[in-house]
DNA sequence: GCTTGTGAAACGTTTCACAGCA
DNA sequence: TGCTGTGAAACGTTTCACAAGC
């Protein structure tokens, strides 16, 4: 009944550079997820809401919303359930979007430009203050009319990078450049990379990476049409004996 | 060292309406992993892998890719390891990516038009039949200049997909206009979901369901950059001690 | 030599069940 | 009563270790 989906994630292979206490990293793609909702809840002005109420919305059961955040501390009130406010607080302090973040992309095609114009990073905090193509043919070129980005050659990512303490970037080159432009953020400093290509990435245990391949997740879901469909004739054939 | 990454998915909170022989969803997941690496392989003409090579390729151990496999039948060559276009053959079979699928897309903004023109997805067999959009100003344009598509009313749906046979829908739709679009793909009868929009949709155990949320995978990104720090700087500390 | 496939052990995560509190 | 936080039990996944095969 209640659905779910997101863990909209990423999964590093490389063991977690220290343990940090050692929360589990299901729990921490939960984290998001419970965000996601309270923010909802507070748009709709609700004051409150029980760990049995917020799984629910999540298909997940009390006991794991209760436990995921008691991982990080003690955020709820005996009798009451949690503060939809002060609740959205906490996760955000967690998980780090309570700050700002500067990104910087690289590859202005058709997905790269997309994001750009994608309004849901900008109110996460994160901001994209610079963009990188190594076509000739676009450098110089103003990104679209709203943005005041131009695109800038490769040579420049080091120089932007120091100069305006970019942590993160994200990748949406074609898969055959992804590594060498991952290994060029890296050796300019770049502390996390967001990659769109389908490949996977090598990058050392000090830097964090995700990777979303998009034609990798309809993949996974056609698997699933298929097995609900063979599941759902089993249960037919079941019926009719 | 070798890095990892991917997991570029998806997780349905909702049982699986089977048992399909129970194979852990992790392990499909990585199906997907090792099907990208083992393309890339092929394209390097590459004949044989062992389960080692493509553990180390994807940061996994070699146990867990023999394992990950066994769940779907015995593929290897013991002494020589995996035939590449065997397992590409395999892999496809088991995922369903060896058959076509038709897919349609509803949103016709900057996400979708991306998407629209992204060619990783026909790569992998799907093909976008149809565009849907609700703005009055949309409906009959022509998505660009290549695709011979143009937006089609979203009371269009139903039919098309009976007429085309549509499987899958991609929402690139407003969180806010997700749930009501995805009610009306399973009333025309479409079997599985894609979506971009940040919210958690409810749908029936029948209909799969991935989410992918861009902002959110970046905020766990931004979890993982922190802790590295944090643990960087607890080495750094006993190292001075 | 090298490799796979697999039972069994180790490990991690989720669920249960209840004490404690509003 | 209704709720959280949490040890302990249940469950699932990964790793180990080795027999069998090339």
């Amino acid at each position: 009944m209640a659905a779910e989906s997101a863990l909209p994630e990423f999964q590093s292979g490389q063991r977690p550079a220290a343990k940090p206490e050692s929360v589990p990293a299901p729990a921490v793609g939960r984290l998001s997820l419970y965000l996601r909702e309270l923010e909802a809840l507070y748009r709709q002005e609700r004051q409150t809401i029980s760990s049995r109420q917020l799984g629910q919305a999540l298909g997940l059961t009390d006991a794991q919303v209760r436990k995921d955040l008691a991982y990080f501390g003690q955020f709820g009130h005996p009798g009451i359930g949690y503060r939809v406010d002060e609740l959205i607080a906490r996760i955000r302090g967690i998980l780090g979007t309570d700050r700002g973040w500067n990104a910087l992309l690289v590859g202005a095609g058709n997905l790269g430009r997309a994001l750009l114009s994608y309004r849901g990073f900008a109110q996460k905090g994160f901001q994209v203050v610079a963009v990188f193509d190594n076509d000739p043919a676009k450098i110089g070129k103003p990104i679209d009319r709203e943005l005041r980005l131009e695109i800038l050659p490769a040579e420049r990512m080091e120089q932007v990078v120091r100069e305006m303490n970019v942590q993160i970037g994200i990748i949406t080159v074609p898969a055959d450049a992804a590594q060498r432009v991952a290994d060029d953020l890296i050796a300019a400093g770049i502390k996390g990379l967001l990659n769109f290509a389908p490949a996977s990435l090598n990058v050392p245990e000090t830097v964090a990476l995700a990777t979303v391949d998009l034609a990798l997740c309809l993949e996974q879901l056609v698997f699933r049409v298929n097995t609900y469909q063979v599941a759902a004739s089993a249960r037919k054939a079941n019926a009719g004996s």
